[in-house]
DNA sequence: ACAAAAGTGTTCGCTCTACACCCATGG
DNA sequence: CCATGGGTGTAGAGCGAACACTTTTGT
């Protein structure tokens, strides 16, 4: 079949042939926040009916880790993100057919394993980028999201669990809020991501108690009301939680 | 290089090239639980000092998952039983340098990225069957383990851990425990697994809420003191608390 | 009789929830 | 003055830890 994407994938195959590790690729589900929703980075793929995740596949020298950030900053521009592997999707079919009226000899007709990722990044930062096969990259709120392509419903809802799970024992916020936020803004995260209105006497205690947090001398004065405190993370204690956890029965 | 597992791999290469999937491989951390402690089964490999998990590579034509039950049972002839895929593992040179001293167009030799999948059984049902590049596959006390090659003490440690966690938010017990078993015996089991005893009466009513446990009108006879009740699992809310958790804050 | 098992009660302390109250302050 | 933010108090529910008491029962 001729067409414009024909031809870029037969370029693009020869490429990956050359430079990628077959039969793996990366999906990332990337969540975007500011003060007003949650939302998810999708790319339309040119000559499709739908969205797909940004993703792409592992060079031959590279790490696991190191090829999901790639992709990720060469979708977003920010590398200073917080990415979590979640799980690996490894179902027969979950790619097939996707590409089915293009050349049979495609790399991208053969089977992948993906592995999946998550990242949070603060939206306002990111210039979403179109790639080789995409003609579009726009954030989706995730009460909104259009048709997922493949298996990437399932992916995205994965991570989406494992994100609001996460809360429970992972601190959030860092590179999402503005370096220095108020108490309600970080609520306003919370909420947001799970979705459901919190307490705010009961999340100030908690949040305070979770040591994380620099309390600053200065407030955000101009608001139509009492100017609120600021705050910043403190990056050693909120990494220490990052990696430990808050908490763990038993 | 001339010698027995040389040609193996050789032979087993040409196996694996012709029906595998390049680049992955699935490693299994089966525990194995009596009544006494808390294993995990091992194999020797020929010609090499040091141990492994058990592993192998996924077909072409099979499920990630499915991948996972067929060799797990290929070492154990157990295929009822709880598996759970748990991170993947892609560092550039995880099973590098492994097979360094062989021909170097083997299959073996080539990077793979390998999915963690761990597994719970009752080692009593198991008969650990050695493989073609293996001379021995054993039962090895977690507190015990020999050295292990490549990375898998990393896939261990991550594997236990996950394990341990697991119990704060999953049954444990069924396929590992006899079909009808004790309260005493449950306790013991959660006691090994998190290596450090737990209050008798706080256990029993912790299980006993849970709602998993069917209570028998049958005890125990033959010990040397009272007849102990037997249980037997629910499985319908077994499955349901597998599937759905035991709780999650916020 | 003895010892293990089963079942239950109770106390203490902690956490989470929900609600409420008070103060501060910018406009 | 009033809306928002900040901070604290508290009552109630629930749970887990620890311990202890009682009953059952096989040998």
């Amino acid at each position: 079949m001729r067409s414009e994407l024909a031809d870029i994938l037969l370029k693009d195959s020869e490429i990956n042939i050359e430079k990628s590790l077959p039969s793996i690729s990366i999906d990332c589900v990337v969540f975007g926040f500011d003060t007003a929703s949650l939302k998810v980075l999708l790319t339309k793929v040119k000559e499709k009916d739908g969205w797909l995740l940004p993703g792409g596949y592992l060079h031959k020298s590279e790490n696991l880790e190191d090829g999901a950030y790639r992709i990720l900053e060469s979708r977003t521009g920010v590398s200073e993100i917080y990415l979590q592997q979640f799980k690996t999707f490894g179902k027969l079919n979950r790619s097939n057919d996707f590409f089915s009226e293009y050349d049979k000899n495609l790399w991208h007709k053969r089977r992948f394993l993906s592995v999946g990722y998550y990242a949070l990044t603060n939206f306002a930062k990111v210039e979403p980028k179109i790639d080789y096969l995409s003609e579009a990259c726009e954030w989706k709120n995730i009460n909104e999201l259009p048709q997922l392509l493949m298996d990437h419903q399932e992916i995205f809802d994965a991570a989406l669990l494992e994100l609001r799970k996460g809360l429970n024992y992972r601190p959030v916020g860092l590179n999402l809020l503005p370096e220095k936020f108020t108490m309600p803004e970080l609520q306003r995260l919370y909420e947001i991501i799970l979705d459901k209105p919190l307490n705010r006497g009961n999340f100030y205690r908690k949040m305070t108690k979770y040591g994380i947090l620099n309390k600053l001398k200065e407030t955000r004065k101009g608001g139509a009301h009492k100017a609120p405190n600021l705050y910043t993370f403190n990056a050693e204690t909120y990494n220490e939680a990052l990696e430990n956890g808050f908490k763990e029965a038993w």
